[in-house]
Parts: C-alpha cells; structure tokens; sequence
DNA sequence: CCGATTACGAAACGACCGTATCGAAAAGGA
DNA sequence: TCCTTTTCGATACGGTCGTTTCGTAATCGG
C-alpha cells in the first residue's frame, strides 16, 4: 500500500529549512529575507527548496503560520472579559512576529511590515488566500459562537448581528496595525470592546 | 531667481509614463506591472523613469494617489446618513481601483490585490508609508468632526470616542476588502453604521 | 543485483529591479 | 561662441526570483 518508492526526503531538511528562514525573516525582515541566502545557510540547494514550497511568499506564509498557535475563547459569563481577552490574544500573536532578534534598534520595527506582507501575499497567491481565510474564519467562528451563546442568555441586544461586532472589533485591530501602525495592546482592545458595547447613541 | 538650468525636462514625460503605468497596473495586476515594460511602452527610457520616482512602488503610489480625488463629508442633520454617505464614497475610491478593462474574466479580482499591495509598500517605505497615513488622516480628521459637532448637539452619547468610532468603521471597511476579500457596497456600510451606533448591550 | 523512481546539489538561465556609466542633446550664462 | 548644467537614451551590471537541466545518490520492486 506504500506507494513510497525512489528515495526518501531528508527527514531533518524541512525543519532546518524552517528554522532558518524564521531566524532571518525575524531578524532581517521581509525584504531581506532571501531564498538563496536561506538555503545557502542551511546547507540545501535552492531546488531542494523550491521542491518544498513554490514561492518565497509560500515559504514565509510557513514559518510565520508556525508561530500562530491556536487562540481560544473563554466563556466566563463576562461576555465583555471574554472578548477583551481574545483581542488580546490575537493581538499578541501580531506583535510575536516583531523583531524576536534581541535587541538593538527598535526604530525598524517590523510587526506591521510582516503582517502587511502576509496580507499581499494572501492577495498574489489564491491558495494562500484561503489558507490565511481559513486561520481567520476559524477565530472568527469561535467568537460568533460566543456572542450568539451571550445573545440567546439576553446579555446582548437580539437584533445584532455577531458578524458585524466580530468585524468592526478585528477591523479595528487590523486596521491599526496596517494603516496607521500605532502599536496594540489591552487598553485599546478594552476601549474597542466597550465602545461596541454601549454604541454612540444616547440611551 | 529662476535657477533653472541645464536641459529642461520634457512636459509631457510626466504624464505620458503615468498613463501608461495607470493603464498597466489596472489592466495586468501589480505582480505584471513592470518598470521595464511601462518604459518601453512610454516610449522613454529606464533611466528617465528611475529620475522620477526612485522605486516600482512610489510610481504605483503615484498612479493610484491621482485616483483617489478629495472626499467630503456632509452635514444634513443626520449624522447616520453622512456617516454611511461617506463610508460609500471610501468603498467607491477602493472599487475603482478594480479592473477598468473593459470586460472578460471577472474571476480574479485585483481591488484587494491593489488595496494589499499599497499596503505592503508602505510598510517597506517610509515616505510612502507617510503619505498613505497622511491620506489617512485627512479623512479621519473630517470624520471625527462632524462625530463631534454632532456630539455637541446631543445627537451621540457624550461618552463616546469619535476617534475610535472612526477606527470600527474604517477598520471594517479594509478588514473586509485585506482580509476576507468580499465585497463592499452601500448596505454593508449601513448594517456597520447602525451597529455602530445601536451597540450590542440591551436597552 | 538491476532497473525504475525519487531526492539532491550544482549550475545555468531568463525576467525583473535598481544602479552606474557614457555620450548626446538642450538649455542658460559669460 | 564656448562653458556649465541638466536631461535623456543606451547599455551593462549585480542581486534576486523562479525554472530548467544534468549528474549523482538513495530507496523500492522484481
């Protein structure tokens, strides 16, 4: 049944390979970041490679989905807590792919650049667009699951629509780290989270 | 006091290579626009157009920035309805920078490819990445006026962060076009907007 | 053991970006 | 007119991406 025939591939190749790359994508950044030079560090022809992953954007897509582990939602019966804290965590996750090289000048900073690389990747390659729609359709189910547990307990208005409070609150984050590049943190994921909450008009 | 000496530079450079580049860059994609090619087809060489704009990047800037005229936001009374009226108006600026080709495959769509594309530019340049958020800022700042003058009529809660208000909103508008890449009309702005404004919390 | 199959490394290639160099052209100033 | 300054076109170059080719190595099936 195993069809496995010719010779096996390097069992430690895709790893070495990994590793490499998330070291110089971390410490040199996007641009910098190149293929030969990849491979020439970790001892591989460029064909090894490419026989692996088809572009340098499929090759940092890789590394960088490595390092997203899996975000979870909590349902404390603090819908308000709840989301604040997965915010948070996604929030985290972005400015994980900041310069992990340590220290030095922290003026470059790379967190938007490799985000925003991401997202041109996902726009070039179709199939990297769904990948990174699935990682966010998956988050994104989770936190519609909540809101809609929340709802049906009467904690949130019946007319809303969970969608919408899911996109306006990862919009914002978003938004933030690629337009206008003002760092995130807790505070801002808290104000966004009560802002939604309470809506503009008077009550 | 006009300095100006040596050769002068032709008129007529300026515009034509922008046309053409215009051109190429709704017609074929960023991944297909290339410098070579928009010189050759300007008639002109690489190094004229390298004197001009010193990177790919800052000539697609240039193309796109052209395209995108003044934006107003109005003040009938009702905030709702000038708040979705100009969320339009920014939709409108990003679906123009789809596909002008008259016609034939629809299927790849390259609004979010340009929109992604811009975005990544200016995480690599900085100039460019200031003129974008200046864009930017720009039309937040009319925006969170008229958040405020409406405020000052009691039309919103007076707890109310204009600033962030404009953050769900915009962050929306490109979380859906960067990230999940549907569409975005009229009535995706309403629903957001009176999201917005309701809130989720029960009454 | 032998042939088929697959992985690997080395090298070269075309396309592209951005730079450098050079000579010619077009203007102003002395 | 001659010199200086600036633009322009042509060409070549190094760096990078992704592909192709080729010879070699490793493994399986018969």
């Amino acid at each position: 049944m195993n069809a496995r025939r010719g010779r096996p591939r390097d069992p430690d190749t895709d790893a070495r390979i990994l590793r490499v790359a998330g070291e110089q994508l971390l410490e040199r950044g996007y641009t910098a970041f190149t293929v030969d030079h990849v491979a020439e560090i970790a001892g591989v022809a460029k064909t090894t490679l490419y026989r692996r992953w088809p572009t340098r954007d499929h090759l940092a897509i890789a590394v960088i989905g490595r390092g997203q582990e899996e975000i979870e939602i909590a349902d404390t019966g603090d819908l308000r807590a709840d989301l604040i804290d997965f915010m948070a965590q996604i929030a985290a996750g972005l400015n994980r792919t900041r310069r992990a090289g340590r220290g030095a000048n922290d003026q470059d900073d790379q967190s938007a650049g490799l985000v925003a690389e991401l997202v041109a990747a996902a726009a070039r390659h179709a199939d990297i667009g769904t990948l990174v729609r699935d990682l966010f359709d998956k988050r994104i189910a989770l936190a519609v699951a909540r809101i809609e547990a929340a709802r049906r307990r009467g904690e949130v208005r019946s007319d809303s629509d969970p969608h919408l409070l899911v996109d306006q609150l990862a919009g914002a984050l978003y938004y933030r780290i690629l337009i206008t590049g003002k760092p995130i943190d807790r505070r801002y994921a808290t104000h966004l989270v009560d802002a939604a909450f309470a809506g503009v008009l008077p009550r």
